[in-house]
DNA sequence: ACTATGCTCGTACGCTGTACGATTGTCAAG
DNA sequence: CTTGACAATCGTACAGCGTACGAGCATAGT
């Protein structure tokens, strides 16, 4: 291999831009992206901080990489199938994926620049929509509506302060229900208890909305 | 007035949580959320970084109170109007007051106690939707689905890298279409054209898909 | 007059991102 | 075999961060 090619490869003791960028995203997702320094994730790696620099220009590049390692991890929509079942399944992979790196929604605010994984995906669900007959402004409103589902009920999610129906039901008790007196907050009462006795599932509340959207969608294609 | 009273008051000169609070939203807003030190607080409020430490117990406590000025400017859902048009007029109004305040999303994320004005807007969201006949739990599926459009909206919208129209256009032009060869992207090439073209208007896009929404909820809710 | 309390802030500590330069290992040309 | 170029590693240093600690000051209550 000639030296001036760029090594992607990582030999098995060495770094790599893709070593550092997947170790990085491990250790956000262990220690929360504030648990992320230059000096412990060259830590994690067995190297000196200033040794990552050569593979990434500054933090700034890192975070964008790290991105979009997270945007590689979330499925296509599939081509077989009609488009509502196809933007179901990328739309839930991406719900799934956005929850197991919470800081990857915090991360999306500041930068600016979409990164390979994110334009493939974008290409895809674009020439989803445009297949299933919408026209060009309205496969651009349907994206920025989709998206914007996907990535608040994500944001909302990632702020939840309980992972399961379980915890819930612990913390509505211990926490919020002393936070709100019920002359005040009448309908929060009402809605937190209704929500502890019927139990809470995120999962199940994306697909509500997603599909409510969806089916909203529908008829704003041309069936051609 | 007694010493043991808390001084919520701000006398022209001196200090007081509101006073340092608002002084680090602006500052927020005009450098951006990692320009906010407090250092750099103390220093617009002409004060020792240190001073600052007897109205805020931490920099977390000052993220979660500036998030909360935040919600206080977003303007609640009339009560005299049906309840599309009040949802609307919310949703709208939180648009406006994200984008204005950009740090704000990112913010979200790591912050799990909703403030007292966050749970105002919540208290009052709920109330317009029971009271226009939603069941309790179809109410918080709407708040969920309502809230991740608004946010997600937001969220997309600080991302990009323009503000107006014709930045898209000269953005478009130099920077979007060199990075997406028209073999590999298609579709996109054809959306950023179409945009161009059309023109961009986010408080349009939003409208769009948050009418959209709206007339997917309306059937959903029991007109007693 | 004395004490208590509210408020301000200087100093210091451990952390951050990273500029700079020294060091080593590898490989091509002479 | 030597030499020079270059890729990779990392030690040191610097400015800036959040904030613990405690000293200094003004005012209020006794």
């Amino acid at each position: 291999m000639s030296a001036r090619e760029q090594r992607q490869v990582a030999s098995d003791t060495g770094l790599s831009k893709q070593r550092v960028v997947v170790e990085a995203v491990r250790l956000a997702d262990r220690e929360g992206v504030d648990g992320l320094s230059m000096r412990r994730l060259a830590g994690a790696l067995g190297a000196g901080a200033m040794s990552l620099y050569h593979y990434v220009a500054s933090k700034e590049e890192l975070l964008d990489a790290m991105i979009d390692v997270v945007f590689e991890e979330i499925e296509l929509p599939p081509e077989e199938t009609d488009w509502q079942s196809a933007m179901r399944r990328r739309a839930v992979s991406a719900r799934q994926v956005l929850a197991r790196h919470p800081w990857a929604n915090g991360l999306m605010v500041s930068r600016t620049s979409p990164g390979p994984a994110n334009l493939r995906h974008h290409e895809a669900v674009t020439a989803c929509l445009r297949r299933a007959g919408f026209p060009v402004l309205m496969a651009t409103h349907a994206n920025w509506l989709l998206d914007s589902y996907v990535y608040g009920f994500a944001l909302q999610e990632a702020s939840l302060p309980f992972d399961t129906a379980d915890e819930l039901a612990d913390m509505a008790e211990d926490v919020f229900l002393p936070q709100l007196p019920p002359d005040e907050f009448p309908y929060l009462n009402e809605s937190a208890a209704a929500l502890v006795a019927a139990g809470y599932d995120p999962a199940e509340e994306f697909i509500f909305g997603l599909d409510l959207v969806l089916a909203a969608l529908e008829p704003l294609r041309a069936s051609a």
